[in-house]
DNA sequence: AAGTGGTCTAGACCACATT
DNA sequence: ATGTGGTCTAGACCACTTC
């Protein structure tokens, strides 16, 4: 059963992907939103503030809400979701593989044990793949976990996708991930296994993603071709 | 008059930040905090949901509410804020300046008026610039806002901060932006202005800013320094 | 002065995990 | 079965802009 607030943000939301309501133009007043959908008053507040925190909508105290001035590139970027995905999810319609370039055991060194927060010592998966996508090289990915956390991982995981198996296989739950990016040129083993050449950039991605427990279950450093890379994100005042 | 939830919020915050509460500590109950801050269910559930969004904790219903499994370094990271800041907002620390390689008023080309959602032949400001860091080249920006909405724009203005001019100066509120980051090799112009050799690469962030009216005021593209650039995001599941 | 959105309350009931 | 956090209500009062 789909929660009220859930509800009438899509209602909204949909209006205005569609242009029903136009750039600029100033919603109803919350108030008679309430009507409108017979809720109460925090119920319209908290589906407005999805599309906020979304970039459709500002809302301005005493003033009203309206809607953002939105061309119409930055309406069709807002519509994909900006949520964390892995690879083979961000890309359903195309075929994702991977390359298995190492999968061991280690001991974990003592910077993957600070990332992670865990003993040094204890034992980590070190794992080195390249992914595909369409049979094109696209992202090099070295990813540590811990091995009490991910029992029973297989080559054949590391293959097609881990995050599939991490949540459908295992039944944990992926709540979120500290991403950070950044650029530097390619190694000559990073333009070898992207196809670049030996001068190209790469973007870097640095991560740390965690169960819905609170534990950090990977650290990872994804080494991206930098001509199929890009991040969007909207930030806000306050 | 701080609101409640933010104060408690803020106590909450300190309390982690401080490792007062520990990594995969467990949290008071929501109801327990209700009574230790005298406040309702709506307010304490508010400010926890502010310290999931920063990163700080996760919410399981049924469970109960957790601190992150923090490493060091994620903390110092999570305790300066993610908000959207100029540079010179940035770096209150420093000298930020800038030379202006060209400012004037354009007919708004077509590419400029379909980001900004303004009509073709519109006049915007045209602005060129490369901003320093204590004296050492940071980023080049190429920025385009219509006259219009940024009266009396001057020199002085564009060399020192365009930002504090529009809120403090003009008083007008900036509400958010929507930037992508991209990736490529600089250009021969490029790498001089920035100082860097000709096959470096550079970050590139296109962004559209907008007021607390909805109205986009700026669009810009910015050319990053590779080694001085870097952004950090929180990724979260639904 | 009138009307907007923002905050807060004291409840109620629900969905979910396990103390 | 118990107790968690999630949603929702029907109000109240406050902060802010000027519809």
């Amino acid at each position: 059963m789909a929660q009220k607030y859930r509800t009438i943000a899509s209602a909204i939301r949909n209006r205005i992907l569609t242009r029903d309501f136009e750039a600029n133009e100033q919603l109803p007043f919350e108030r008679d939103l309430c009507t409108d959908y017979g809720v109460s008053k925090m119920t319209v507040k908290k589906a407005l503030d999805m599309l906020v925190s979304e970039g459709l909508i500002v809302k301005r105290r005493g003033a009203g809400t309206y809607v953002k001035d939105l061309a119409g590139e930055e309406i069709d970027r807002l519509a994909v979701s900006t949520q964390f995905r892995g690879t083979s999810a961000l890309n359903p319609d195309k075929v994702v593989r991977s390359k298995i370039l190492d999968f061991k055991v280690i001991e974990s060194p003592e910077i993957i044990s600070k990332k992670l927060n865990i003993p040094e010592g204890s034992f980590v998966y070190d794992i080195h793949r390249v992914r595909y996508i369409d049979g094109n090289p696209h992202v090099i990915e070295k990813m540590y976990m811990p091995i009490e956390l991910i029992p029973y991982l297989k080559n054949s995981h590391i293959e097609s996708s881990l995050y599939a198996y991490i949540e459908n296989g295992l039944g944990l739950k992926i709540q979120s991930a500290h991403r950070r990016i950044s650029v530097r040129t390619a190694s000559a083993l990073e333009s070898e296994y992207l196809a670049l050449k030996g001068t190209d950039p790469v973007a870097i991605a640095e991560q740390i993603a965690y169960f819905d427990t609170g534990q950090a279950f990977e650290y990872s450093l994804s080494t991206h071709r930098y001509d199929e890379f890009s991040v969007a994100m909207i930030l806000t005042r306050e």
